[in-house]
RNA sequence: GCGCGUUUAGCUCAGUGGUAGAGCGUUUCAUUGACAUUGAAAAGGUCGGAGGUUCGAUCCCUCCAACGCGCACCA
């Protein structure tokens, strides 16, 4: 006894882990008919870097539910892996490069590049692996995936093939957001919306007077628009056409009549630039307008623009272009202090140019047959469209989200759902499968999984490869299936089809657009099933304050350096109480340093059983009849532990064990027994050593999935405490619930 | 603009149709204790405001306010 230490040491926690490891405890046995089977798929981290509380939080509730279906006797399985996150991958490298080597990627050209993000992502791989294992996590590693490797590249192709079959991808010339830093195309979820306030200008448009806030996009502007019930214009008509002077001279304008149009705003009145405006886009498909490029994709104004503009950069044409309006008395007035948004890149940073270009689309509203379905109000062979098996898949409750208020916030984000834009013109990602005749490469081109052998339209060239990649969003949305063989190897997917549909999806709200939405469209379509049953989203971690951590703050806590000051332990349950579904959590050090108090309670409650246990204790296993009601309420905490659990009521589980462990367990119930322990009656002493023992070992079960460093090690150093069951085993790890 | 959430002790947050809960903090006492990281106790709340339903509302309903978030967007 006197060399056990008086504190719980967490040092010892990584080589806890690689013996379970070595153990195989976290591989699931082969799922029999009649068999519980749980499974859950990781959430793949970013490569870019390392991990942060909000993945501790995600790792401690998954391993909670898996270590629990476990220990319940259920097949589970838990697979790991990572995620490329091609744009932002890309973007750090490029970074890093520049800083270092003042080169851009062009510099180095696409195979150097690509070397280098590769060599990136592979460390960075390494280490958040290694952070992952430290948290404890019981992923089954044996079945680790990487959304960029071999075997989901080949699930990715597969996927986009049998989409474009179907009449659900295609090309086309449509209005994408443009980031002329990253010189790419990125997603409307991508696009972060700016507070930002500018001057506002009323311009006189011949007779009429528009407002705008972006004088260097106007030049082509050609159409006038009001709504049709506007009696202000009433004696205007729609198609009617006006000669007006403009910045550049004498223009015919065109009367254009759409109820886009807020009679309410400003005039009521407005010119349109189609080509860099999404609202301007969607009025002049509908009327069928001619649409002109102003600004080029690196931010400057093109010959449209006249010599006096072409070249310039729209953010220093702007104040010559109020200039040249004021000389020529176009300027009505001038609203200095007019707030709007701005659009902004999530991921360079880079200003939003809206522009018209030829790029790839997943039809969200394109109907077709879909060949096999599971989903309930969508018939196997009917007609569908993306749209309405993402809605249907939720609304008939096949698909449960947790708390159910995000719901309401998913439909409504599909209810205004436009299509997706997936190619982006980056290096870092899956290659679009698109194969193009090098003579005619508007035209000619070849939808295949692996490049043609010959070029079948001019059966000479070697073909050209689409130099675009996919949205890393578009991998990520196989990722429940594109891990059990699907796409690559139909043997295995044939085995672990078993594991699919994922029992519980679990990960924060912030990704339910990006990520959850897309895994049900992907499987909706490819599967004709829903990806997982049970979406559980988790809420944000903050520092104390509610902010945000971020480096640029410097509140950061890493919950690495927690682990190693506090133990894992300490940090899980940090993470876990005070947590109720979908809210944010505050996190400060001490939070942490409370738990670890915690950490240090249960061992010295396993020393003292373990002192007071030594020597002549020889009971014969009957307990009194107050010892008895003792683990009756202790079976009555361990239904009502279970149940939290199986209703994701984590914080509540975990709080009731916290209280019921120090506050009923250590200071009532021990204390009370003190007396029995050193008093003479052998037989209340037997009782009192062996229900406290009963007891403990109940507790260390039932926090085993909370906390499982530190119950695990107290069983294994203090086995002589648990033999009484009659079975010894190695592990917490082989107990049953 | 549409929608959602939050408002409970000094702080951070749980929770419930029947006399208000935890952690941290504060105060007092005990304790060299299995526990450095202990125990016992105390102070501290008309549960955001107003109305309604009910025998009874912090909880259910309506309205309002403040804060936060999502979506849309005004040129």
């Amino acid at each position: 006894m006197s060399d056990i230490p008086k504190t719980y040491d967490p040092s010892g926690e990584e080589e806890l882990y690689r013996f379970w490891e070595s153990r195989r405890y976290f591989s699931p046995a082969e799922p029999k008919l009649g068999d519980n089977i749980f499974s859950m798929v990781l959430p793949p981290p970013n490569v870019t870097g390392v991990l942060h509380m909000g993945h501790a939080e995600m790792l401690a509730i998954q391993d909670i539910l898996a270590r629990y279906h476990r220990m319940k006797g259920d097949i589970t399985l838990w697979i790991p892996g990572t995620d490329h996150a091609a744009i932002a991958t890309q973007e750090k490298v490029e970074r890093e490069i520049y800083k270092k080597e003042k080169k851009n990627r062009h510099d180095l050209g696409r195979e150097e590049f690509l070397k280098r993000v590769n060599e990136f992502a592979s460390e960075s791989h390494d280490y958040i692996v290694k952070q992952i294992k430290r948290m404890g996590a019981s992923l089954d590693w044996s079945r680790e995936a990487f959304t960029f490797d071999d075997d989901r590249s080949k699930a990715v192709r597969e996927a986009f093939v049998k989409m474009y079959d179907a009449g659900l991808i295609y090309r086309g010339d449509r209005i994408v957001n443009w980031d002329p830093k990253m010189q790419t195309t990125v997603s409307d979820d991508e696009v972060e919306w700016q507070d930002e306030v500018t001057p506002f200008y009323y311009l006189k448009y011949g007779p009429f007077v528009i407002g705008t806030a972006r004088p260097e996009t106007k030049f082509g502007d050609k159409y006038v628009v009001m709504h049709p019930g506007d009696k202000r214009y009433k004696k205007y008509k729609d198609g009617e056409k006006i000669e007006l002077e403009w910045i550049n001279g004498s223009i015919i304008a065109t009367i254009v009549k759409d109820e886009a149009i807020d009679p309410d705003f400003g005039t009521g009145v407005m010119t349109i630039t189609p080509w860099h405006d999404t609202t301007d886009f969607e009025i002049a498909e509908r009327h069928n307008l001619e649409k002109e490029q102003i600004i080029d994709l690196r931010g400057k104004l093109l010959p449209i623009a006249g010599e006096e503009f072409e070249g310039k950069k729209i953010t220093e044409a702007r104040e010559l272009i109020v200039e040249k309006l004021k000389s020529k008395g176009l300027i009505e007035k001038i609203d200095e202090k007019y707030a709007h948004r701005v659009a902004v890149s999530s991921r360079g940073g880079g200003k939003i140019e809206p522009q018209i270009l030829k790029q790839w689309f997943v039809s969200v509203n394109s109907k077709f047959q879909i060949p096999n379905s599971k989903i309930e109000g969508v018939p196997l062979g009917s007609e569908t469209t993306l749209k309405e098996i993402m809605i249907a898949a939720v609304k008939n409750g096949q698909i449960k989200l947790v708390p159910e208020r995000f719901e309401k916030i998913y439909f409504h984000w599909i209810e205004n759902l436009r299509d997706w834009c997936i190619s982006r013109q980056i290096w870092y990602g899956h290659r679009i499968p698109v194969f193009y005749c090098e003579k005619n490469k508007d035209k000619d081109m070849i939808i295949a999984s692996s490049k043609p052998d010959k070029c079948s339209f001019c059966g000479k060239c070697e073909m050209e490869q689409d130099p675009d990649t996919l949205d890393t969003w578009f991998s990520s949305g196989l990722w429940t299936f594109s891990t059990l063989g699907w796409g690559y190897d139909d043997k295995l997917w044939e085995k672990e089809k078993a594991f699919h549909p994922m029992s519980i999806l679990e990960t924060g709200y912030d990704i339910i657009f990006f990520w959850v939405a897309r895994m049900i469209l992907m499987s909706g379509f490819l599967l004709g099933d829903i990806p997982f049953k049970t979406v559980y989203l988790h809420g944000l971690v903050r520092d104390d304050k509610g902010r945000k951590m971020s480096k640029s703050l410097g509140n950061i806590i890493d919950p690495l350096l927690m682990a190693d000051k506090y133990g894992a332990d300490a940090t899980r349950l940090s993470l876990i109480i005070g947590a109720a579904p979908g809210n944010d959590i505050k996190l400060s050090e001490d939070r942490v340093r409370g738990y670890r108090n915690f950490s240090t309670k249960l061992w010295n409650i396993a020393r003292f059983i373990s002192m007071s246990g030594e020597g002549n204790f020889s009971g014969d296993g009957s307990l009194s009849d107050s010892d008895k009601k003792l683990l009756d309420e202790f079976e009555d905490l361990k239904k009502r532990v279970a149940q939290n659990i199986e209703s994701f009521q984590f914080h509540l589980a975990a709080e009731e064990l916290y209280h019921y462990a120090w506050h009923a367990f250590a200071d009532k119930i021990i204390e009370e027994m003190k007396p029995r322990i050193s008093g003479g009656d052998k037989s209340e002493r037997d009782s009192a050593i062996l229900v406290l023992k009963k007891i403990f070992y109940g507790i260390l079960v039932l926090l085993h999935p909370f906390m499982p460093f530190v119950t695990d090690t107290i069983y294994r150093t203090f086995g002589e405490l648990f033999v009484f069951a009659g079975e010894r085993h190695d592990s917490l790890m082989d107990a049953s619930w």
